[in-house]
DNA sequence: GTCTATAAGCCGATAGAC
DNA sequence: GTCTATCGGCTTATAGAC
């Protein structure tokens, strides 16, 4: 029935989520995903016309998610724009802070399908960016800041670059300061 | 002779250097390599103890020639310290411009070795990013900037953040934007 | 829709010759 | 220091049964 199917399904793509988010796509077999679902990969293969299918329903189930905690943060926050983006840079200190945190999900696939533009993948993950981006712009135009397309591009690459960072370093202190000069720079833009 | 090893060993490197960066580290075999590099992989084996060496050895080889390319862009404008900031982000710009740029081979390469924190990869790309980050450091300090190590980190922030964004969007505006908020925050940093 | 079994090939790494 | 040959295991994906 209908039922099953659909839960076989999200009980893939919550295996490959964990696999992949640990390991990498390309250190991940399907095997693997096959085996922490519980099914076998006859069954995967019903599902999924193949591991690349996988790979782009993974990171597509991951936009909403992702993108949901960063507008909680934000709204959950009183007070000016200003504070609303330390709060912003806060969520995500504390989700970085994890020992299970290994960077951005989105970067590093984008990593590894680098050689594959068109891959449906590169895609999701270049949407996801994009909303993220979009959305700060948004809230910039919402909260009186002028040229807050490019403000919100300012933002978003200070995020991006503390999150590539911290994977390699393994220092928060870089979401902190990638924190405070985003705060620098969207009071700058109020002002004028 | 030892010439001729010498030149074998840089051989295979080279050979891996073009290989990893255009399709990553997992998606190229040994065989690849080897074949590349116009060796048999008994030869590939007799200079690197296993593939896990060769991926150090690579990304260790590429710390100097990058370091070196932001040294001489920023060393070869002449003026104050944000005309030269701009000619490095400049000089990103152009190097991220042509077709088989691929994002940041250390970024790509953490990103693949992201569950191995102790692989001396690992340890060679967050080397040559604090190398980067300690070089605008100085920079800064020298040019009267007197919180340069709080400066030169979200000058470096900005400057990853575009590298990895570009990999995902291959829209090289974002090198732009960086480059403008990073002039912003350096000239605001000098006034201080 | 899920099972067992297996294809066909590529993976990193090694053996022995010279 | 470089060659040919090959190991054992893992890879994605498929075949046929129920």
């Amino acid at each position: 029935m209908k039922q099953a199917k659909t839960n076989t399904k999200e009980r893939i793509i919550d295996a490959a989520n964990k696999l992949f988010y640990l390991a990498g796509i390309r250190a991940t077999s399907v095997d693997a995903i096959a085996e922490k679902a519980g099914v076998t990969k006859r069954t995967f293969y019903y599902h999924f016309q193949s591991k690349d299918d996988l790979i782009a329903e993974y990171l597509s189930a991951r936009d909403q998610i992702n993108l949901k905690a960063f507008k909680a943060s934000f709204d959950e926050q009183k007070g000016d724009i200003a504070k609303k983006i330390r709060a912003v840079f806060k969520s995500v200190l504390k989700a970085t802070s994890h020992t299970k945190w290994r960077g951005c999900g989105f970067q590093r696939t984008a990593g590894e399908l680098a050689n594959k533009p068109g891959h449906p993948a590169m895609k999701a993950a270049s949407s996801h960016k994009k909303n993220v981006e979009a959305w700060l712009a948004k809230e910039f135009n919402q909260h009186g800041i002028t040229n807050a397309a490019a403000t919100a591009r300012q933002v978003f690459l200070l995020l991006e670059g503390a999150l590539s960072t911290m994977l390699i370093h393994h220092d928060t202190a870089y979401i902190e300061e990638a924190g405070h000069a985003a705060v620098l720079l969207v009071t700058n833009a109020v002002q004028h």
